[in-house]
DNA sequence: TGAATTTGGTTGTATATACAAGTTGATCGG
DNA sequence: CCGATCAACTTGTATATACAACCAAATTCA
């Protein structure tokens, strides 16, 4: 059922697929084989060929008539909503460098608002690290976060250069649901230190709240200067199922 | 390959299943029948049967596991991806008053961006409004926006005090699609004026790009001030698939 | 010329089948 | 009593096939 790399035949064909897309030997909006064409380049049955073009149209990547072909969708498709995930998975897919660099990593008594949002007491320990986040050696984002110390015991032994804080929760405390908010402002001293920003610099701060199936894990502010960040989103409208 | 009413066999079988969960008769984390029963109670291939549970899978609405079966996730799924709309739904939904104020509805020459994000060519005629969101009587959003005159001919005509541009857009070019980017910037004087904000406000600009059917409909900045506006969002993760 | 039709290619839906991979519970053997 | 094995069932992957729906371009016909 699978072939020589131990993948599945249909995320063979899919990688294939990406990496034409991703070195532009297939340009945006041009036609791609058909799935008859993959189905016989491939060795496998056409159903399976096409299981590999249906994934990457739900993804985004391409579109598809009937009757016409299956087309490179426009490169900003690829992130949906999800995009709003971890900085580093965001840089390493643009084919940047990421660097994390620990500020701070210790318990603290814990402030009024993540107190609320975590439902811990009021000055009960917590757990707060503070880190830069680094593209191609420029400041991009500062995440400074809370963490609920009941959920995640050994939070403060881990090395947050190696792994980010969002990979390392993700391993222990498997993600059940996530609240964003974003908002613009203008950045805190701290931030602006280390982001290397001027205090006129907008910036976009994401305020992200995590939950694991034991309840709150997580409180953090994630902010980035707004001349070097955006956020992207792409949304598919289903016509009615 | 229809059944009786006209509805693809795997849609059917969708239908059932949605309605068993609206009705509670299957609640939160049962498990539901597996694609053998399925299959044989409306008659169809096991693969049409999975293709149903699949789909639901797909958007959340149940979670499976190999070797054991399949079952009904939370409910919070639904919501998620609608959260970035309508500001003016926004507003009525969190019960205050909304009004809208036209500045400006003309014909102009397409400057080069919106060429580009319309496919049109550069100075052809773009429709464009200018229009004022307020929330109590106070300047939340500025909203402006190009429109593709070969999509949507009769968009001067309309009055946009009375019904937004996106509720009209969405009534005669169904949405199929739309691409956001968020951004935190400086207000320009136009911005500034409209909102009543300093210069220094920093402020949440979407850019929105929306298609219907036959392409690209329109393009629009809206942009709200940081103190007044924030985008809340809730992402429920599913579990692994 | 121009409108209608045919033809070939493409995606969409559906079936029947086979085996792989994973979980659960029962059975068997010590 | 406990552990290992086995059997039954579930979802996951893959194949081969058939026909439907749709589109575009070529062909035919008036």
């Amino acid at each position: 059922m699978e072939n020589s790399s131990g993948q599945k035949k249909f995320a063979t064909i899919k990688d294939y697929i990406l990496s034409q897309i991703e070195t532009a030997a297939w340009p945006e909006h041009s036609r791609i084989p058909s799935e008859n064409e993959l189905a016989t380049q491939f060795s496998v049955s056409r159903m399976t060929a096409r299981r590999a073009l249906q994934e990457l149209t739900e993804q985004g990547v391409l579109y598809r008539t009937q009757g016409v072909g299956s087309f490179v969708a426009s490169p900003k498709s690829q992130s949906s909503l999800l995009e709003i995930r971890n900085i580093a998975d965001e840089i390493q897919r643009r084919g940047h460098f990421h660097k994390a660099e620990l500020v701070q990593l210790t318990s603290l008594p814990c402030p009024g608002v993540v107190a609320t949002a975590l439902g811990l007491s009021r000055n009960a320990p917590v757990f707060f690290s503070l880190i830069v986040h680094y593209e191609n050696q420029q400041p991009l984002q500062l995440e400074a976060r809370y963490v609920n110390p009941q959920q995640v015991p050994d939070y403060l032994a881990q090395d947050f250069v190696l792994q980010t804080p969002h990979e390392y929760l993700s391993a222990v405390a498997p993600l059940t649901d996530a609240e964003h908010i974003v908002e613009a402002v203008l950045p805190d001293d701290l931030t602006r230190q280390h982001l290397k920003i001027p205090a006129s610099e907008p910036c976009l701060r994401l305020t992200r709240r995590t939950f694991s199936r034991g309840g709150a894990v997580s409180f953090a502010y994630l902010t980035s200067a707004g001349s070097r960040y955006r956020l992207g989103g792409h949304l598919s409208i289903k016509p009615k199922t």
